[in-house]
DNA sequence: ACATCTGTCTGACCTTTGTCAGGGAATTTC
DNA sequence: GAAATTCCCTGACAAAGGTCAGACAGATGT
């Protein structure tokens, strides 16, 4: 690596560390030291759990249980003892403290906002910025279980279909294409599977049960910010363990020629070419695996 | 501004403060509070002048007092009273303090390192990094003369004639173009200014002045990641200031049809279309302006 | 039933950071 | 040359952050 690129790098980090330390600032708007608000969004954020706490914030338990304490006093948290094992503390927000939080949510907002309308060009920033966020939080990507109708699953699923009309010459209809129905992509027959980054959605792919005695991958997309780091490999592990969990023993997928990335994927991972078995307009290559 | 986009810039603030959360870290391996770190960090990188590192580092100037005394006693630094104002102090690092410095200039460097080696495609990250960092910083862009010789120039003229080359269909060779001669851009006949953010050069144009009358504008180039801040129009504003400090009446330059953004630029700041006023083979347009 | 482990809380103590008023020396202004 | 201003230092104090040993209650294993 040339001494340039780490001085970029460091560049990089300075100019965020500056901007988003004046994002924390923010934090100090309300009176309140920053140990303390951070422990107060933490909650807010659905952080409720004591060990949990500590544990995200990187927090002393001397430390925190003083600062819980505190923000019980101002009468902006209660705790209670967790049902299912009575050591553990569980903080809540009372009526106060949701009020209280919502206008650190709203001085949070205010600042990205005004970040991104700075820029005379923010949809190229929030790109660079998800790719950015993705690569850091690569490691943090988790892959779980979504209904098909979810607004984070017909988030991402705009996508795709906006992606695919745009990369076909020919135009791309929905109506036209075998779109699967909710129901298929549901358990006991079908799943769902959702690629989260921090709670942001920024992949998917589903499983389309039949009564053909197999079942369809398809809707594999990954958020361009998101490609290039392996996760389409991921996805498509995750969606034959859950083919296997549910019994299914034969799985198919079809695709597009200008797909060549998708092509090659499924050539490595031991994917057969197979005939045309639908009549569908769009796809030109055919895929089965037979799961062991 | 849409819910969706300010989500998607809050994950990237968590992402890079999560991040260089653990590159803050990586200054408290070596036994000293943050705040000590930052200050030697500072001296080190030449802000020696206390006035200018209590306005850099935001600090108390109280504290930085007290903080510059325990560097002291550590025999990492001495301070000396400024010639030019015996009041000011100056913070100068010992040979121990250097060592010191050093050491933490390679934990830097390491984490920047490791940070882009653990990425798949680092040239992508870096120009993403460099887009970001420059969106953040565009405030703080500062446009200063600079020898048409020194490394910046060098690595800003390198990189336009990469790009001119890949840009014309025909090629371009530096040989075939009336390439300047350094001493025509240098005082008191000419210039050359570059942008640096900072401390990275981002841009740089240049001032060619001829014994005809009237100076060259030539080799306006700014960095890919910096393209949209408005930069271009400011470094020939910046370009123009300077043109009159030297005396300079008339100002012409030569583009290549194939740049439309700078030919717009031109239009709409003043220059006039005027006739081929040299045989170059590469450009295809002709601008003048007269200042006043 | 007993010992052991786990999760939280408390109190004590220290370091670091933040803030402010005032003093002394050098410089600038009039 | 006197007054005002600028720059840094000092001392005092308060707030926040960090660390640790021990107490207590509940959970777990034998």
């Amino acid at each position: 690596m040339s001494l340039t690129d780490i001085s970029r790098v460091r560049r990089f980090s300075r100019a965020v560390t500056t901007e988003t330390g004046a994002l924390d600032q923010s934090f100090l708007g309300r009176g309140r030291p920053l140990g303390v608000a951070r422990v107060l969004n933490a909650i807010g954020h659905g952080r409720g759990d004591v060990a949990d706490l500590r544990l995200y914030l990187g927090l002393d338990s001397g430390q925190l249980s003083r600062i819980l304490r505190g923000l019980e006093e101002e009468g902006l948290i209660t705790t209670e003892t967790a049902e299912e094992d009575a050591r553990r503390r569980v903080a809540v927000l009372t009526g106060k403290g949701s009020a209280e939080f919502a206008e650190y949510e709203a001085l949070s907002n205010a600042n990205a906002n005004s970040l991104l309308s700075r820029h005379p060009d923010p949809d190229k920033l929030l790109e660079a910025m998800d790719f950015i966020a993705s690569a850091l939080t690569r490691d943090r990507i988790t892959i779980e279980l979504a209904d098909p109708e979810s607004p984070h699953a017909n988030w991402c699923l705009d996508r795709y279909f906006d992606e695919v009309n745009r990369l076909f010459k020919q135009g791309f209809e929905r109506a036209k294409t075998c779109d699967p129905q909710a129901p298929a992509m549901r358990p006991p027959v079908g799943a769902f599977l959702l690629a989260l980054s921090d709670g942001l959605p920024i992949g998917c792919v589903a499983l389309k049960g039949t009564d053909q005695g197999y079942a369809e991958v398809k809707r594999l997309w990954i958020a361009p910010s998101a490609r290039g780091l392996g996760l389409s490999k991921r996805m498509m592990q995750e969606t034959e363990r859950e083919a296997r969990r549910l019994g299914i023993g034969t799985l198919r997928l079809d695709t597009n020629e200008q797909m060549p990335a998708a092509i090659a994927l499924y050539e490595k991972t031991g994917w057969a070419r197979i005939e045309r078995f639908n009549d569908d307009p769009y796809p030109t290559h055919f895929f089965e695996k037979k799961l062991t």
